[in-house]
DNA sequence: TCAAAAGTGTTTCTCGTACACCCATGT
DNA sequence: ACATGGGTGTACGAGAAACACTTTTGA
């Protein structure tokens, strides 16, 4: 195709305006027995000092040596900024596209919104920890008010996560290198947000075992009472990503 | 908030390229006994000449008194016009965005993918009927090379349609009026590109039946050989959307 | 010794799967 | 009469759900 073709639909394409795009984030992680968020406070209008979910502009690029990112290294690359961690590996998946006009007041901005989940371990790094920080984790059952429409995509991104659960190796996302099985079903519930019966939850449990999912690890949990039988995921994918790029 | 900050934000942001933004629809239907696909046939570079999926740029709206249109709405004035029909009620849900650079070769353009299910009695009127067409339905089984990464939009919105084939009413978007049991059947068997036992999915219907989901209609279908009772879906949704706008 | 959590077992019900079989009809 | 597809019944197994129970520890 000539350059010609190209120039010409340029210009056509932008008798159109077009809107900003950026990548919301919905991170959660595990912490005390909770399913948390990280949520970060505004300090500018609009929303002042509301909570909102982190995330930021995908960068296009603009010249032919300059392709820019895909919308999954956009949302690595917001997690890694927002965090200050390297997180190359982190489980991410898109949850949908969310382009209302009107759900940022300033101008017409749609949305990717990704999921990610942060390993606990790594969880109490950031927000919470420097007092200088406007970031941290809310949890689930207690969140406050958020900005533009970010308690839906948060709504969607919980939902996603549910359907996705027993589907795929997400809950090994949310527990330590070693578990016991009680950690792994607090996950579950946190997750699904319902209780689920201790013994039943073991026999599935026991599944993933035989199926060479879960196998045990050295050691033991030392518990308020018994302590516990330790696993491992064995699992050799390092975090699936999903459908988009 | 102020419109000295709007104005200032505005221009921050202006300082970033801003990608184009399109819908692109996967429009189904079941048309001799297979899943079909509404294909179009480029007429300009690049991929001239090859099938792409129907598609269009969604509108924005530059100023504080056009707000353009959501998402849906983009996929659904698409939906319309590529078609020619009127269909306000179509069952239309998001499958996801997609937004790797040079995916058009042209010019960063990220693409909110929709699937769309188009009744059977409607299919035939759009495409193959009238020569000047560009447009005509492909079965799933014998697609034809597609530009861009329309390859990668189909199997997406395929895999999206048979995770939710038995949590939605889909299947009852791809039936007549009244319709038997092994016509519902073939549908699920089209979606899921694989055989159903015919003593089981009876079952299956069965209990569809025992919900209220399905009743019995009028009259009995004429079959080369034995005829079949007829049912209609009595379900008062009109047809679900998605998460997203 | 008592509470609490780890860990085991049992029973019931539902559903998917496989498969054998009867029934009605056009050719 | 017979092939074809509509329609029915049965039998097995996996797994969800409810729940009673034993074991091991710290306090």
């Amino acid at each position: 195709m000539s350059d010609d073709f190209i120039q010409a639909y340029r210009t056509r394409a932008h008798r159109y305006p077009k809107p900003s795009v950026t990548v919301d984030l919905v991170v959660f992680t595990m912490l005390e027995g909770d399913l948390q968020v990280l949520l970060i406070e505004r300090a500018e209008p609009p929303f002042q000092g509301q909570w909102a979910l982190p995330g930021g502009f995908v960068r296009v690029g603009d010249s032919f040596d300059d392709p820019g990112e895909s919308l999954e290294q956009a949302a690595r690359r917001e997690l890694a900024e927002e965090t200050g961690l390297a997180l190359e590996d982190a489980w991410l998946e898109q949850v949908g596209a969310f382009g209302d006009p009107g759900r940022d007041p300033r101008m017409r901005i749609i949305s990717i919104a990704y999921t990610a989940l942060l390993r606990p371990s790594l969880a109490p790094r950031i927000g919470a920890g420097s007092d200088a920080s406007d970031a941290r984790w809310w949890p689930m059952t207690a969140l406050p008010a958020l900005a533009f429409d970010h308690a839906d995509i948060l709504h969607a991104a919980h939902l996603h996560l549910r359907a996705r659960l027993y589907s795929s190796a997400i809950a090994f996302e949310l527990v330590p290198e070693s578990f016991t099985v009680a950690e792994l079903r607090r996950v579950y519930q946190a997750i699904l947000a319902e209780e689920l019966d201790a013994g039943n939850f073991r026999r599935h449990f026991r599944r993933l075992q035989a199926d060479g999912v879960l196998v045990e690890a050295p050691g033991r949990r030392l518990t308020p009472t018994k302590p516990a039988k330790l696993f491992r995921f064995s699992g050799t994918s390092g975090g699936g990503t999903s459908k988009t790029g």
